[in-house]
DNA sequence: CGTCGCGTGGATAGCCACGCGACGGTGCGCTATT
């Protein structure tokens, strides 16, 4: 059974550097690498007006140029979608891009039309449209006449789609918010772990994903689902040193609610302007909204269970500066870019250090100073644990590989697709199409280009492969939970809450930040960073455990170590006890 | 995992304590009805 891909797919937080080799068809740009950098420098100065790159913009641009496929983790702002569309202006062939919100695609459709004619055409193609204007999108793809093409990875569940794209031979295939492959792909939105398999359809073009945050795990595994080949790994300014980071601690949930308020109303009394409150609930936001109205902020709820035009309206009111706080569940933020934004408050921890970095990411975009403080209280964390759990049980999964197996006896040789399960187990679309991922994982099951489900080549039983897909399930378990232990430790920590971190994203900062509630309270620097510890277990290093087997060091404190491990993600274990007990040894050595 | 809301049973005039079951987040695309 595969452990998280991580583990075998060495990452620096530097990137990677490799050779670039290159043939004709990798060379688009043509010429070399000077002449290629000049074009680029052209193209983003004359069709974008930049004046100047962000941190590692241009590598990426280069290295998608060179026909390497690339994963790119770029802050918020930082000008993701620009090294997509200059690549579109270098490039032979359309641009297409997986955007996973029709709002999103909207408004990266909206942005490139401003830059005007020159720049080529976008269109989306998404359930907003009619048939009609679907059509056409894809026709003007093939025609050449669209450019870029946004689309969510449910379209390119569709066997057509995916034969219309094939057939305009895409020079790109870009894949946005890239995290979302592993945030969304295992259950909700299992069309994003099929991604590979589309790449593969459309013979392979240059793969670009992009997103804000990825912890080294969260990268390898976006690197296998999109079937990327000896990518390029750009990372890039990571740290926003300008975002004081604070923890609150509560024992009462009274308490914890009064603070929540007084946090937020403060620092929009004291002028220091607008943020987001983020609780866990739908209930959460109406109620603290309301009683933020009482104390006469402007403030407003925002779930998705709302109406659609009440969203928008929110949306549009917290953009014009028509409200002080947006109190949101984790459905506000994609795609929402208010520089100005000045505090972030979380009235709930958030399911994963990756989560809450990208949720307080949304304040200070300016790089103006900016507040993020987490009001926490233990037991929040409990219905974290109870959306990280939910693997999909044995005898689920046994129906349907009992069913998939069962297709070619009943005569159906094309297979059983999710719309034939349906009638069959009467289960929803999305928890079945889950099911076929499982069941494809271990070999029980085939997809094949429709999307129908036959039994793989020497198929296990149904049993059996039932219990090895929950068995793999309750492996992606088991790492959830471990992230939301590491969302614990950090709210627990008394050590450097930047050091903490930067260190699960991969990165080592040598000293205590100074700008957070641990370091002002002096408590940080009883806490030296891992870099000088003095202890065998560095940084990156490959350990083994005696019953957790393999893992890689995140993260060293002075009594403490915290590991990534293959089968069961991140343990933090006590120095004194590995030391007593022999527990870990360095692979390798 | 933790909280909320409901029903019940007991205690007392003021509901309240307890137990149990339900519920909790994110979006695409599609279909059926206005």
């Amino acid at each position: 059974m595969p452990g998280p891909p991580g583990l075998r797919l060495p990452i620096s937080a530097a990137g990677q550097r490799h050779p670039v080799s290159r043939t004709p068809r990798e060379n688009p740009a043509g010429g070399s690498a000077s002449v290629r950098t000049r074009r680029l420098r052209e193209t983003a100065r004359d069709v974008l007006g930049f004046e100047e790159f962000r941190p590692g913009q241009e590598r990426a641009m280069q290295a998608v140029l060179a026909g390497r496929d690339t994963l790119a983790v770029l802050p918020s702002g930082a000008g993701k979608s620009a090294v997509y569309q200059v690549a579109g202006q270098l490039l032979d062939g359309p641009v297409v891009i997986v955007s996973p919100l029709i709002a999103l695609q909207r408004d990266q459709v909206e942005r490139l039309a401003e830059l005007g004619e020159e720049a080529g055409r976008a269109a989306q193609l998404n359930s907003s449209l009619s048939a009609g204007e679907q059509h056409a999108a894809l026709q003007g793809l093939g025609e050449g006449t669209v450019r870029y093409l946004f689309l969510a990875p449910e379209q390119l569940a569709k066997p057509e789609v995916v034969h219309a794209v094939r057939d305009a031979s895409p020079a790109l295939f870009v894949v946005d918010e890239a995290h979302c492959v592993s945030a969304w792909g295992h259950d909700f939105r299992p069309d994003y772990l099929r991604l590979g398999q589309v790449v593969e359809q459309l013979d392979h073009p240059t793969v670009l994903a992009l997103t804000a945050t990825a912890a080294p795990p969260v990268r390898a595994e976006i690197v296998e689902r999109l079937a990327m080949r000896d990518p390029e790994v750009v990372v890039a300014g990571f740290d926003r040193p300008e975002i004081r980071l604070e923890v609150d601690h509560h024992a009462d949930a009274h308490a914890k609610r009064t603070a929540v308020l007084d946090r937020a109303a403060g620092e929009v009394e004291a002028g220091r302007g607008p943020g987001i409150v983020y609780s866990a609930t739908r209930k959460g936001t109406t109620d603290l909204a309301e009683a933020l109205v009482e104390r006469g902020l402007r403030a407003r709820p925002y779930h998705a269970g709302l109406k659609k035009s009440e969203r928008e309206d929110t949306q549009r009111a917290w953009m014009e500066d028509e409200l002080d706080v947006v109190v949101a569940t984790t459905a506000f933020g994609m795609g929402i870019d208010k520089p100005g934004t000045r505090f972030v408050v979380h009235a709930e921890p958030a399911d994963s250090i990756d989560s809450y970095y990208q949720e307080i990411g949304r304040a200070g975009r300016d790089g103006q100073a900016a507040l993020a403080v987490l009001v926490y209280r233990q037991e929040d964390l409990g219905l974290r644990r109870f959306f990280a759990a939910g693997a999909p049980g044995e005898e689920e999964l046994q129906q349907v590989a009992g069913l998939v197996a069962a297709a070619p006896a009943a005569g159906l040789e094309d297979g059983v697709d999710v719309r034939q399960l349906r009638e069959e187990t009467g289960r929803g679309a999305t928890p079945l199409a889950r099911d076929l991922n499982l069941l494809e994982q271990v070999s029980a099951v085939v997809l094949d280009e429709e999307g129908a489900a036959h039994p793989a080549d020497g198929a296990p039983s149904p049993g059996q492969a039932a219990a090895a897909a929950r068995e793999l399930a309750e492996h992606h378990e088991r790492v959830d939970q471990s992230r939301v232990e590491m969302m614990r430790g950090y709210a627990e920590t008394t050590g450097c809450r930047r050091q903490y971190l930067l260190g699960y994203f991969g990165e080592q900062l040598e000293e205590p930040c100074g700008n957070c509630d641990t370091c002002s309270a002096g408590t940080s620097h009883e806490q030296p960073s891992g870099a000088d510890a003095d202890t065998p277990f560095a940084p990156e290093t490959p350990v083994e455990h005696t019953e957790w087997g393999p893992g890689v060091v995140m993260r060293v404190e002075d009594d403490r170590v915290v590991v990534l491990f293959e089968e069961v993600g991140y343990k933090t274990l006590a120095l004194r006890a590995v030391e007593a007990h022999d527990l870990l040894r360095v692979r390798g050595a």
